[in-house]
RNA sequence: GGUCACGUAGCCAAGUGGUCAGGCAGCGGUCUGCAAAACCGUCCACAGCGGUUCGAAUCCGCUCGUGACCUCCA
């Protein structure tokens, strides 16, 4: 298929024709959770963001590597207990292993990603593991002369990088501003200038997690995984680096300064960045407090929350929303979005029910067209299912016979809304597992033939109250004109 | 304080110089024993004030409001 995808770059801040360095191979990094807390719906935007893209390369014929990392390595806190390590400081008051505490919010977040039906990444490296790469990156950054060591640490010399590069040219920054507007931190004082950061971390006595190196005992920089892990699995040079709007400044600039100095080069070709999740308007995050776990989505058990919400329809409620801009979070756009979401999947069920004429009346090609300029046009999802329901509309007028289409239109149709919502979208059916209960199924049978003929009889007190029945049970009944049919709500 | 975004109908959310967004909710109708679903029709917009233009929600300026980054964060 024709490669006619364009996709936002935030370093040229407009739409660019995606060409990869090495076609048919496209290499994507994507930066991963911190592993120190049960993923949120934050989490959940550039997962499925990124999934999208992922499905779409593959799609379109590419051959992609998908990396995300898992951040193992504890960061810097800036709170009461300052300096402490995030996955030490929780570690110690669970009274367990740091390492303990990685694998449980790995494996949390590993099965939330399961239930958002994303692609597994082809490598998810933890940083944990790339302790001596990192601490070689540190070396060739120091040799090249753009480190320095201070007791033990050492410290990215930003003036110097900016000598002959332009630090700031991904968040749009201005090294005279960062300079008056660079607040106070640990460790300041041993810095040549404040906005210099840090590339490896002595360890003061509380840190648990601390590697032996040339320096000190101590950790890596808070920026310098995601540099040495991108480059070692995609090359020097890669195709596209993705991850958080909040990421972009200072950790992305960061990046892209290290890994500039380390390899002479820049490393990125297309930097994207999502959009954050709002609720009440605000960030939705860890230290606003104002965050929903995805268990929480899931189940309905949160203050907020007026009911569980599916893991399909928060996939569907953040596909409606371009990943560029904030999704506002409410119980009325979720259930907004519920609602469309089975309007869509009734569609698909009564796709395959319709029964093909001599002649179309719809034009599934135009139809097709329509549905690929928007991904095309960088990911643009809520146009994309926009045109889905306007194609609803077509199989449900085809349904109700105001449409008709011929046998090769409907095998087209069929095929173009398994490709775009199953395939590209990532969506699915959420039946329940009693969906396929061969004995349920024999007994709704039962149940709905003598509802019938109770409706024969023009005994309406037993039709209704089967039906009545059944829906407080939790199963839909409808009638149409050849029979009843049923659904598992 | 510095930098950058955004402000679209009851809610969510696209678009972007002249012709339709879409979903949910509402209203009227068709269908139905009644519902539901479906179908048809319909209502409700581009923060405010100026400017450019034959024409602006869309471009420019100002004002107001909201948010993000500058500190770990998806």
């Amino acid at each position: 298929m024709e490669n006619k995808l364009t996709i936002y770059n935030t370093l040229s801040r407009r739409k660019e024709k995606f060409e990869p360095i090495n076609p048919p191979f496209v290499g994507m990094y994507v930066c991963g959770p911190t592993v120190y807390g049960d993923a949120h719906l934050g989490h959940a935007r550039p997962a499925i963001t990124f999934d999208i893209l992922f499905r779409y390369l593959k799609y379109i014929g590419f051959k992609v590597r998908y990396v995300r990392n898992i951040t193992d390595v504890g960061h810097l806190v800036n709170d009461a207990d300052e300096g402490e390590d995030k996955i030490a400081k929780k570690a110690k008051l669970d009274q367990v292993e740091p390492m303990e505490i990685v694998q449980k919010y790995t494996n949390s977040y590993h099965r939330n990603m399961e239930q958002l039906n994303t692609l597994k990444p082809s490598i998810e490296p933890h940083a944990s593991a790339h302790i001596i790469e990192q601490a070689e990156m540190v070396k060739k950054i120091i040799s090249n002369g753009y480190a320095y060591e201070v007791n033990g640490s050492v410290y990215f010399d930003v003036a110097e990088y900016s000598k002959t590069n332009n630090y700031g040219k991904l968040s749009g920054r201005v090294l005279d501003d960062l300079q008056t507007n660079t607040r106070e931190l640990d460790g300041q004082s041993e810095k040549k200038n404040l906005f210099d950061f840090a590339l490896w971390k002595k360890a003061m006595p509380e840190h648990i997690m601390r590697w032996n190196s040339e320096w000190s005992d101590g950790f890596p920089g808070w920026h310098l995984e995601c540099s040495v892990m991108s480059t070692k699995y995609l090359g020097d040079k890669f195709d596209i680096h993705g991850g958080g709007l909040d990421l972009q400044f200072p950790h992305h600039e960061c990046e892209i300064a290290q890994s500039k100095a380390a390899l002479g080069e820049d490393s990125v070709k297309y930097w994207m960045h999502n959009n954050l999740i709002t609720i009440d308007g605000q960030k939705m995050s860890k230290s606003l407090g104002n965050f929903i776990t995805l268990d929480e989505m899931f189940s309905g058990n949160h203050k907020l929350l007026e009911q569980a919400y599916s893991p399909m329809v928060v996939r569907f409620f953040m596909l409606q929303a371009h990943y560029r801009s904030t999704l506002d979070f409410s119980n009325k756009a979720l259930q907004a979005s519920q609602k469309g979401y089975e309007r869509l999947t009734d569609a698909l069920n009564t796709l395959e029910k319709l029964i093909p004429r001599t002649e179309s009346t719809v034009n599934v090609n135009q139809f097709k067209d329509k549905l690929f300029s928007a991904l095309d046009d960088d990911l643009n999802t809520p146009i994309l299912i926009a045109h889905l329901f306007d194609g609803v509309k077509m199989i449900n007028s085809i349904y109700a016979g105001t449409e008709t289409i011929s046998t090769d239109d409907l095998t087209y149709m069929k095929n173009l809304y398994k490709d775009i919502v199953f395939d590209i979208l990532g969506l699915k059916h959420e039946t329940s597992d009693f969906g396929n209960n061969e004995i349920l199924t024999d007994v709704m049978d039962l149940l709905l033939n003598i509802r019938t003929e109770a409706k024969q009889h023009k005994d309406f007190k037993t039709s209704d109250k089967i039906r009545d029945k059944l829906n407080e049970i939790g199963i839909t009944v409808k009638d149409t004109k050849d029979g009843s049919e049923w659904e598992i709500k």
